[in-house]
DNA sequence: TGGCGCCGAGGAATCGGTTCATGCAAGGGC
DNA sequence: GCCCTTGCATGAACCGATTCCTCGGCGCCA
């Protein structure tokens, strides 16, 4: 019924040899003969076989991403750099779900369904507890991960250090000396990117020689709720902070709703600073530290095709740049002369 | 090198034909046999292959999402409800991003990209006016729509009419008879859904006897910062609106930010109410009418997996109940006594 | 002029399943 | 006791490409 490889050799009057090795671009076909083909084949309007193709070649021509979320706004923004990435190579995008801890043993594990089904793998800050992630390891196939590092596999990140360095010294530029810290959970095991942040939290307090108060820190759990409750947390205490460095821009969304429940302004009376350049910080003027997400996936992809291509090049982790936007939910504690110096480096 | 389905059959002493079907759970097969066919296809750790499969049978086993965006809330959060569904179905999912007007012609056309190579189609709230809208039709392959409607293709929606409608209601029973609305754009072609929530409010009105005003229409092209222009040319009117009905969430979120640049309360001095259920619509404390958005992609999910059954279930069109949630963007009009019954369905 | 190498092209094996037609044996009805 | 059905299983023909190997012919060099 459909059109298949046969049916262009016989009306272009070659064999299905020359026809697959022309209509690829493969070299030892005479251009005449391509072009003859090339035509014969759009005429009888031939699409070509998918699975023949995979079969006898061994390629799928796909990646799977795999990822713990798919409606968050990181995991959807990362995916539509992915996406555009992969379109243009011309590359099916498996999507597959890996599901959070809530459903996950309702579903079944990922690893199984993607062997022989794809070439490679992107792996979206899956948390590194997570046992799933042994088994897709283990699949051993090309594989590039985003906001995830893993030893012996290729990742791009940005360098969460230097982001909360960037993110803490300018608070402290304005003046902030009791300054509070929200990140995620006291007990879980940390994402490597919270461990990092609350790191460079530490590295540029000490820097400013300003001694970080433990009744300041506060958990959020990397949620708006979280965020408020911790915020909230933070201004019944005896001495509250000046500012707060929250470990992500969605749990500062919860802690500024946290300031306007008590009737206090943000960056007048306390300032917030985010990490991640979420889509609503323009909108709720909340300063941050911006990660370029797109690009994340972006590169990723790059780095993925790159490395199953021929030269099999070295896969290599990459660090993305961030860069601080400053809004209205920071500003100068209260009393202090605000410098005019340049924020970080 | 890979294990192959003779390899199980050897080891296990019947024909491939046999486990084939045992493995598939296919009749005719005893069930001692099958037993006996899965446990050395554990212990040998087979793999089918799909591409051989594929090509034998006929059938991809995989779905195609085309959408326009994929980073968008609504886009993304549909994704979602679709990936469980196909997850539990054991069908592949095949993304692919059909690119929004600024960049799709760099793009390859996705139509001929799926041909053959996957069984059924669900298209995500592509423009009707979208030329490759028209292609993928033509594919003539299963399909399932969402927030979209077409001659002939069944699709999954909201009942536009009534959500406008009931959004209507709500702030004509709080007092409210001056009441602008923040639509898409007078111009470019209009969603059906766009038509269907400006008829629905045009009913409302009409319904309460009440007249609208055309000075009263603003248009704010689905973006924040579109509904914030909107708003603000509202406010700027000689007789400015006491309440406002957005058609879209996000555009209602830019129509709050103007009120607060304008030092005016939302549900206090203007109301404002939304429609779409968005994510962080609680966190604004806007009132909106909110679409089970999840839901929209699993049902149609759904419904295209039982299309493809044997069943040749006619396809049906659905449309989903969606409900009022009241938040702070709304209260009475000024000098209005709230009626403490119910709002209209 | 003979030989070597390269280019263009074809033949055919191969990838790894699915499925149809066929076959054998046991069980049931008359 | 015979025939027909039913259940289980096999053999082998596909599905539609890719690719290795082979081969003829032509140009070039010695």
């Amino acid at each position: 019924m459909a059109i298949t490889i046969r049916d262009v050799a016989e009306a272009s009057g070659v064999s299905t040899a020359t026809v697959s090795r022309a209509l690829r671009g493969l070299p030892n076909v005479d251009e005449r003969t391509r072009a003859r083909v090339q035509r014969t084949a759009v005429e009888l309007d031939y699409v070509i076989s998918p699975s023949a193709s995979r079969l006898a070649s061994g390629r799928t021509g796909s990646i799977a991403v795999v990822t713990p979320y798919i409606a968050r706004w990181f995991f959807s923004t990362v995916l539509s750099g992915v996406e555009g990435v992969l379109h243009t190579a011309d590359m099916d995008l498996l999507l597959t779900c890996i599901g959070d801890h809530s459903n996950s043993r309702q579903r079944s594990p990922v690893a199984p369904r993607l062997r022989r089904r794809v070439d490679g793998m992107l792996i979206i800050a899956v948390p590194p507890a997570d046992p799933q992630l042994q088994d897709l390891i283990a699949l051993d196939m090309p594989t590039s991960m985003i906001g995830l590092t893993t030893a012996g596999v290729p990742s791009v990140t940005i360098d969460d250090v230097a982001a909360a360095r960037l993110a803490t010294q300018h608070l402290i530029n304005l003046g902030h000396t009791r300054i509070g810290t929200i990140s995620g959970s006291p007990s879980q095991t940390p994402f490597t990117a919270e461990f990092d942040r609350e790191f460079g939290f530490a590295q540029a307090m000490s820097g400013a020689n300003i001694q970080v108060d433990p009744m300041l820190e506060a958990y959020g759990h990397f949620s708006i709720e979280g965020g408020e409750a911790a915020m909230t947390a933070l201004l019944t205490q005896a001495q509250p902070p000046t500012a707060v460095f929250t470990l992500s821009d969605e749990m500062a969304f919860g802690a500024l709703r946290a300031l306007r429940a008590h009737d206090l302004r943000p960056g007048k009376d306390v300032s917030v600073i985010g990490v991640d350049g979420h889509d609503m910080a323009e909108y709720l003027g909340l300063t941050t530290v911006v990660q370029p997400v797109v690009e994340l996936g972006r590169i990723a992809a790059e780095s993925l095709l790159a490395q199953m291509g021929e030269g099999a090049a070295q896969p290599e982790s990459t660090q993305v740049a961030t860069h601080l936007v400053v809004r209205e939910s920071t500003g100068p504690v209260a009393g202090h002369r605000s410098t005019p110096s340049k924020d970080g480096r």
